[in-house]
DNA sequence: CTCTTTTTGGTACCTGGTAATAAAGGCTAC
DNA sequence: GTAGCCTTTATTACCAGGTACCAAAAAGAG
C-alpha cells in the first residue's frame, strides 16, 4: 500500500470538511470513495468529531456570544477552535474584497482573517494585536477560500505567540506571527 | 383537568427553549414535570424542531452570515498623496471597528488603514503587499480618530519599501514597515 | 512468500428523536 | 351514574448518525 493515499485522503477529509462541515460520514464515503468505516478511522486519527458533535460546536460558539469571539465581528468562519492551542477558519474572497482591476485581493483581508483568528484562539477576556510579522506568499484571487490554521506557540505571561498560516487548497499564501496581548486573569492550560 | 396548566406549560416551555435551546426533551420531562409524550406533543403544537433540527438551524446561521463585513475598498480618507514619495489618510474608529466589550479597535482595521495607504502611495497599475512588519504601539479606542502617515523608503526594482506611522493626534499608535510589490517600472505600461 | 498495515464488513449498542396506537385520568353534559 | 371528549401517559417500532469492537480480506513492504 502506498504510503499517500492515506495522508492524501486525510488532506482531503479535512479540507472537505473545513470547506463544508455538514457533510456525514456517508456522503463522505460517496466522495473518497472509500468504506464507512474508513471514513471513520480516519476521523479518528484526525480527531474530527462526528457531525452532531460538529453542529453542536458551531451552535454553541454561536449561541455564546460570550468568551473572546464576538462572532459577528470575527472575520472569516471559524470551523474549529482549540482555545490556547489552534483554531482554523475559512473566509472565501468575492468582489469587495479584492482589486477590481486584477482580481487580486486586497492584503488587509487576508490579513484581517489572520488577525480575527489569532485573537479569537486565545482564551481570554481581553486580547489584542502588539505586533505581528506577516508574509503574503502569493496573491490570493476573488473567489478563492482561504484556510487560515493558528496554532499559539507559546501563551505564558501577557503575551502569546500565535503563528498563522493561511491556505487556498494546498498552497500556503500567507503566513504570520503574531504576538497577542492578553489580560493576564486566567492562564493555566 | 385545568385549562390553564397545558398553556402555562407551553409558555414555559417556549421560555426554556428560547433560554436554552440545547435542553433535550428528557431535560424537559424533569423541568416540567410532564412525561416525555407530553413533551412532544407540546412541541409540536408549538411547532418547535427537535433538538438536533434546532442546533443544525444555530449551526447553519452561524455558518453563512458571517461572511461579510464593512471593509470595502480603501480603509481611511486620503487627504494628501505624493505618489512615490508619502501620503496622509484620516479614518475614525467607530463601533464596527471595535471590540464592543473593551471598546478597543481590532487590531485587522489599524492594519487596514496602514495598508491601504501604503498601496494607494505606490505609482504603479499593481501594487500588492508582499510582507509586513507591524507594531501596535498603543491600543486605539472607540472615537479616536487615526491620521495614518506613510513614506517610500525605496522604490527601485520590483519592491518599494514603504513605511507608515499611525497617530491620534501626537500619539503614534502604530507603525509598520511594508514592502509592496509592484507590477513592473513604474514607467512601463 | 510471510508480516504488517490498511481497508472492509458486520454486529451490538447509544442518543434523541418520529410515528402510531392504546390506555388511563379528569372533566363536563345529560 | 356513565358516556363522550380532551389530555396525558405508556408502549412499541423505527430512523439517522453515529461509537465500539471483532474478524477477515486486501495491499504493500521486507
Amino acid at each position: 500500500m502506498e504510503r499517500l493515499p492515506k495522508r492524501q485522503r486525510h488532506q482531503e477529509l479535512s479540507r472537505l470538511l473545513e470547506e463544508n462541515p455538514f457533510l456525514t460520514d456517508r456522503e463522505l464515503t460517496r466522495l473518497l470513495k472509500v468504506s464507512i468505516q474508513t471514513i471513520r478511522l480516519d476521523r479518528l486519527e484526525l480527531a474530527i468529531p462526528e457531525l452532531r458533535e460538529r453542529l453542536k460546536l458551531m451552535a454553541e460558539r454561536s449561541h455564546d456570544s460570550v468568551r473572546s469571539l464576538p462572532l459577528h465581528e470575527v472575520i472569516g468562519d471559524i470551523v474549529d477552535l482549540q482555545l490556547d492551542k489552534s483554531g482554523i477558519s475559512l473566509f472565501e474572497m468575492n468582489e469587495e474584497h479584492v482589486f477590481s482591476r486584477s482580481g487580486i485581493a486586497r492584503g488587509h483581508h487576508v490579513f484581517a482573517q489572520a488577525n480575527s483568528l489569532a485573537v479569537a484562539v486565545i482564551n481570554d477576556e481581553i486580547a489584542l494585536t502588539a505586533s505581528a510579522d506577516i508574509r503574503f506568499v502569493r496573491p490570493v484571487k476573488l473567489g478563492e477560500k482561504c484556510i487560515a490554521k493558528a496554532y499559539v506557540r507559546s501563551s505564558g505571561g501577557q503575551k502569546a505567540k500565535v503563528e498563522v498560516f493561511t491556505y487556498v487548497g494546498e498552497e500556503m499564501v500567507f503566513q504570520g506571527n503574531f504576538v497577542i496581548y492578553r489580560s493576564a486573569a486566567e492562564s493555566k492550560t
